[in-house]
DNA sequence: GAAGTTGTCTAGTGAGTTGCTCAAGATTTT
DNA sequence: AAAATCTTGAGCAACTCACTAGACAACTTC
């Protein structure tokens, strides 16, 4: 039950991102140094995020990453699901990407108390996620006495 | 972010045993048959289950596994901690298994915005798994219409 | 007390995923 | 043309998942 590094590293690198929204690009090693990922790697993330809408890029000298949804627009469920698929816990409770369970012996009678459970944890977590912007969670400030 | 088929296998066997709760135990190939589920596969299942002390068993003839606590003490998210891990998507937000993120860059500034969305959705994850009897998960009955 | 039936334990394994690296190419600026 | 940057695709080691196998321990029944 856990989130992947891809998503972890989506999300902190859209934390630089929309620091720069409406004025400079943001090269990928600039990201990668302030937030400590690899830069290969980070860098198929920001290209799956640009083929997903969220981003532009430029080439060459002066080129770089920008945001071109404003994070008001933009949801961490929308982000999390480009990186790392669908958010239901399995996927016979999936709105985006159902599947019927093969080996379920109650998928035929329409009754299925996983089904139930997981449904409502499917939903709990697609209501925050879903409801999550990018400018809210780029304003953070935790409480006094937290650690991370 | 998928649950496990061990967690949901386990899930499913326990559907069985409460059944018959109080009464007779089951054997390993009994649960595997009405619910689909590999033998060996299901055993190691049932032998953690065993471990944490929710199920008791008796070996040779006439043995089988049954529940020793009321699926009214039991959660869902007791068992899926047991077969899964912790619930938590990322670890540093885990209550049952934190861990400090090594190369988060907001580590030292109690201000992690990435905690903090986290934890709400550990939060919404726990308060319906912590919360969700084995005894309601066993009499779950769907609405009309639905599919597994 | 021997045979047969069951749970117990440990280790192994094939397929797939995760997290990351590398190299060659395309595009832009200087 | 040269240098800097993004683009694409392939590759790979380590790990995890879902399952299998086999030896062993304990219990029942005859």
């Amino acid at each position: 039950m856990k989130f992947s590094k891809k998503s972890e590293y989506g999300l902190r690198a859209l934390l630089e991102l929309c620091e720069t929204y409406g004025g400079r690009v943001l090269q990928r090693h600039e990201i990668a140094e302030r937030q400590n990922i690899p830069v290969e790697f980070l860098e198929q993330i920001l290209l799956a995020l640009k083929r997903a809408g969220l981003l532009a890029s430029r080439r060459g000298m002066r080129g770089g990453y920008a945001l071109i949804k404003s994070p008001d627009d933009i949801t961490l469920g929308q982000v999390i699901r480009i990186l790392d698929g669908p958010l239901a816990p399995i996927s016979c409770v999936s709105k985006t990407a159902y599947q019927k369970c093969a080996d379920c012996p109650y998928a035929a009678k329409a009754a299925c108390p996983l089904q139930q459970a997981m449904g409502e944890v499917r939903d709990a977590i697609a209501n925050i996620l879903d409801h999550y912007t990018l400018s809210r969670f780029a304003h953070t400030k935790l409480a006094e006495g937290s650690s991370c």
